[in-house]
DNA sequence: CCGGATCCCCAGGGATACTG
DNA sequence: CAGTATCCCTGGGGATCCGG
């Protein structure tokens, strides 16, 4: 493991973390909970398998994961966040937060999971409605869906469907996840293939107040090609 | 430059600011302001003269930093953070504040810079007590020195020597910082080498309210040694 | 099928020398 | 002072193989 070896919080903090893939393998723990290591294979398209298993063992030195021996049942060892991983959580939402602007840009080959979709949605929006009553939106893309439960001040998202949402919101995940975020209006969404269902009003309840979600088009076009690791896209 | 070519926010920030060093140099910028080439190796010790230049020029072309041609006087070119760039303060901010608990174990050969005290220095504390006078701290290690200014609830870091600090703090970093922190208690601290003048009721006045700055020492202690890239101890 | 370990190859990083 | 050029080496990507 290398070290930057300088006396600073910022530079200890990415000895530990700062490596390829170690911040990548923390999110999938921290939003799917115990992981066998082919979950995280899978939730980490692209990775190398000895790379996952060489840092799960520095991530356990750490003391950031710890592995646990499942009963016969199952009879196969998961990977979980210890209490210090977890503290990382502020960390890994400043991240997401600043790279939202970052998801407006089209990657075409980018590989794509629910599990980042009902994460980002999450993260993405706030209640600012709290007195309201609790309101459900769909959200899918493709193969991939999940919804997002708002209510009392608390967004919560989840993989899958949902009964009976008030509100769908269904086309390329750009679409869906800029239309939460506030990026891009809704008139864009369906003029660039976004299918809207139910009550729309419901999306102003999701706005996060204050600036931030500007969409800063400069950047997102002048941000260029980078070489793909050669994903799948799901 | 190397994608994850993963469509989510986390994957997309480190695409831009996930490689080795470029957060470094987005630090150096952030306390220094702007900054020569010079300036920029000096402050990252151990990096090599192409990587920062390559940095450099992938960080202007992602938007993060500009250039200034200097006018003949000084005749250099500076760079500096653009709004892009700056908004990476909460970033570095979380990455900063995960860090600190790393910042007890002792690795011996770490360089150090008087900037990064007084950056730390700012982000440890707070201003509990904002109706209270203004104080002054000085902290001193070794030929680093640097100060900060309490009141009014903010907390301001200079580097250098102030004029009539209510309280001196010098020893080596280590104990400084922590005992800034409350990550140790004074009795330690002097045991350890620091030595204290003036009125340390100032320390208590600094601490931030609530848990996280319990020194995790099993952790510390946990984390062993990393190889080093070869850089001056300043 | 799961959980890796092993091997090969190449790109990115580190150290140093050199130039406008 | 501000980089560029070069060389070397390690770490990462990709595929394959192997024990449970």
């Amino acid at each position: 493991m290398r070290s930057y070896a300088q006396y600073c919080s910022v530079a200890r903090a990415l000895d530990v973390v700062g490596e390829r893939w170690t911040l990548l393998i923390v999110r999938e723990l921290m939003q799917q909970g115990s992981c066998r290591f082919t979950d995280l294979k899978n939730g980490l398209p692209g990775i190398a398998t000895n790379l996952l298993s060489s840092r799960l063992k520095d991530l356990e030195n750490d003391g950031l994961i710890a592995r646990e021996e499942a009963p016969p049942p199952v009879a196969t060892t998961l990977y979980a966040l210890t209490a210090e991983g977890r503290s990382l959580e502020p960390l890994l939402k400043a991240l997401g937060d600043w790279g939202r602007h970052l998801m407006v840009a089209e990657h075409p080959g980018d590989a794509f999971r629910a599990h980042w979709m009902a994460y980002a949605a999450e993260s993405f929006t706030v209640d600012s409605e709290p007195e309201a009553r609790p309101v459900v939106v769909q959200l899918i893309s493709g193969d991939n869906s999940a919804f997002i439960e708002v209510g009392g001040g608390e967004v919560r998202s989840t993989v899958g469907r949902a009964a009976a949402p008030e509100l769908t919101i269904e086309g390329p995940t750009r679409l869906v996840l800029g239309l939460l975020a506030g990026m891009i209006d809704m008139g864009q969404a369906i003029g660039s293939g976004a299918r809207i269902t139910g009550n729309s009003d419901v999306l102003a309840r999701l706005r996060r107040a204050g600036p931030g979600l500007v969409p800063d088009a400069a950047v997102s076009s002048r941000l260029g090609r980078r070489t793909r690791t050669g994903a799948s896209s799901a």
